[in-house]
DNA sequence: CCAATATAAAAGTATTACTATTATAAAATG
DNA sequence: CATTTTATAATAGTAATACTTTTATATTGG
C-alpha cells in the first residue's frame, strides 16, 4: 500500500529550518541520517561535522538548513509527534464509544509502531528512541519560551490538548483534564527510559507492563465509583 | 532551632565527588554558589570558569573537587534527594495510618519545602528550582548506565523505593507500585515545569494544583470502589 | 619550624560550535 | 544554449569551552 504521510507533509513549523530539508536530497538526507547518528551517539557528543562526513557531506552545507544541533532535535521532535498526532486522528476517528477511543490513544501512544512504512520514510523505530532518550533536552534549557513563543512545540501542545478532549469526553467532571494528559505523554517516555536503564525501578520490563499501567490508571481516575 | 541536617551529614556517595567538599570552606562556597549560579544561567551556560569568578576562586581549584559540572550536578541531585527521603522518613514516621502516611510523602515532595533552615544550610528554594529545571538532565545522556553502576542515583532510587513501600501497604494488590512511584517523584516535576514554560498545558496554576492532582490520582489508583 | 597539603594564577591544548570565503556544480531562466 | 542564480563542497578561521599542566603561594598540622 502506498506511504499516506510521505505524501501528506507534516507542517513541523518554519522556526524550526532555515532551509525546508523537505526541500531537497541533502535535506532529507540530513533528516534520515541525523535520525541514525543521534541514536548512536546520544544529542551530546553528536555535531554537524560528523554528521557531515557520516552523508559525504559538508558542516557548512548542513548549517543552511539547521541553526544547530537542538533545533535538529526539535524539528525530528515535531515529526515524531506529527505522525503521533496524526494516527491518533485517524486511527480513532471511527471509534464511538468514548472509553474505547481514549484506550485506543494510549495504545498508540504506548505501543511499538507497527506498520512502520505506511507513516514515514523515515525509521519511526530509531525516531522513537531518540525521543525517549532525547526529547526532554529539547525544552529544558534557558530558551524554552522563546522556543515556545516561535511555536516551536505547537504540535506536541496541539496533540495533548487532542488527549484532553478525549479525556473530558470519558468523563466532565473530572477537574485535572490537562495535568493528566501530560502527565500521560510524558509518562510514557519516561517509564521506556527507566525500564531500559534503572531496572530495579521497573514492576515488569514489557512493552505492554508500559501499556497495562497507564489503561489501569486512566480507567480508575476517570471511571470511579 | 539548631539544624538537624546541618550537622547530620547526606552522604552522597563518594563516586560523585573528588575531594568531599563538605571537608572545606572552598568546597561548601562551591556548593552554595552553584546552586546560586546554576539557578541563574542553567546549566548549559554554566561553568566552572564562571563559578571561579563568581567565588572569587580559581577553576582548577574547582576540578580538584569536581570532575565536570555535570557531576556537581548529580552531587546537587543527590543532596536534593537526599533531603526529601530524610524529610519523608522523620515527617512520616509518626503516623499510623497508612493512607495518611502517603498522602503526607507526598506533600513532601510536591509542596515548596517551608522551614527551609532546619534542613540544610544551602538555599532549597533554588536548589528545588534546579532540580524541576535541570534532574532530567543528570541522567538523560549515554553514560547512564556508568553513572548508576557507580551509585551515583542511589539515593534516588531509594527514595522511589520507599515510596513504593508506602504504596505497598495502602493497597498490597496493587500491580505497578514501581511505575507508579517513578510516575509520581519525575511526574511532580514535570507538572511544575509544564506550570511554568507551558502554561496552556496547565489546569490551574497553583502549589495545591499539583498536590490535588496527585491526591486525587492515588486515591483513586489505590482504593478503588 | 618544617613538611605536607590546599589553593591561586597563568598558560596551554583539544574540541566544539559556529562563520566566512572561495570554488565548483547544478538548476532555473530568458 | 548561454547566463545567471542558487546549492553544495572544501577550506580555513574564530571564539568559547572543557579541561590539564605547571608553577607559585598560602595554610595547616606535626
Amino acid at each position: 500500500m502506498e506511504s499516506l504521510l510521505s505524501s501528506i507533509k507534516i507542517n513541523v513549523g518554519s522556526h524550526l529550518y532555515i532551509k525546508d530539508p523537505e526541500s531537497s536530497d541533502l535535506g532529507q538526507n540530513i533528516i534520515s541520517h541525523s535520525i541514525e547518528l543521534i541514536n548512536e551517539l546520544g544529542i551530546e557528543k553528536f555535531n554537524f561535522n560528523k554528521l557531515g562526513k557520516y552523508i559525504q557531506s559538508n558542516e557548512s552545507s548542513i548549517y543552511r538548513y539547521f541553526e544547530n544541533k537542538y533545533k535538529l532535535l526539535q524539528y525530528l521532535s515535531a515529526m515524531y509527534w506529527g505522525i503521533i498526532e496524526y494516527r491518533l486522528v485517524i486511527e480513532t476517528n471511527a471509534i464511538e464509544d468514548n472509553n474505547t477511543k481514549l484506550l485506543k490513544a494510549i495504545k498508540i501512544l504506548t505501543l511499538e509502531p507497527k506498520n512502520i512504512d505506511s507513516y514515514s520514510d523515515y525509521n519511526q523505530l530509531k525516531l522513537r528512541d531518540i525521543i525517549i532518550d532525547e526529547f526532554t533536552k529539547s525544552y529544558h534549557h534557558k530558551d524554552v519560551d522563546n522556543d515556545n513563543d516561535e511555536g516551536n512545540f505547537k504540535i506536541y501542545k496541539r496533540l495533548i490538548l487532542r488527549l484532553v478532549e478525549m479525556i473530558k469526553n470519558v468523563n466532565p467532571e473530572y477537574k485535572y483534564p490537562k495535568a493528566l494528559s501530560c502527565h500521560i505523554v510524558e509518562g510514557v517516555l519516561q517509564q521506556y527510559y527507566i525500564q531500559r536503564h534503572f531496572k530495579s525501578l521497573s514492576d515488569h520490563k514489557t512493552e505492554n507492563q508500559v501499556y497495562n499501567f497507564f489503561e489501569d490508571t486512566i480507567t480508575k481516575v476517570l471511571n470511579p465509583k
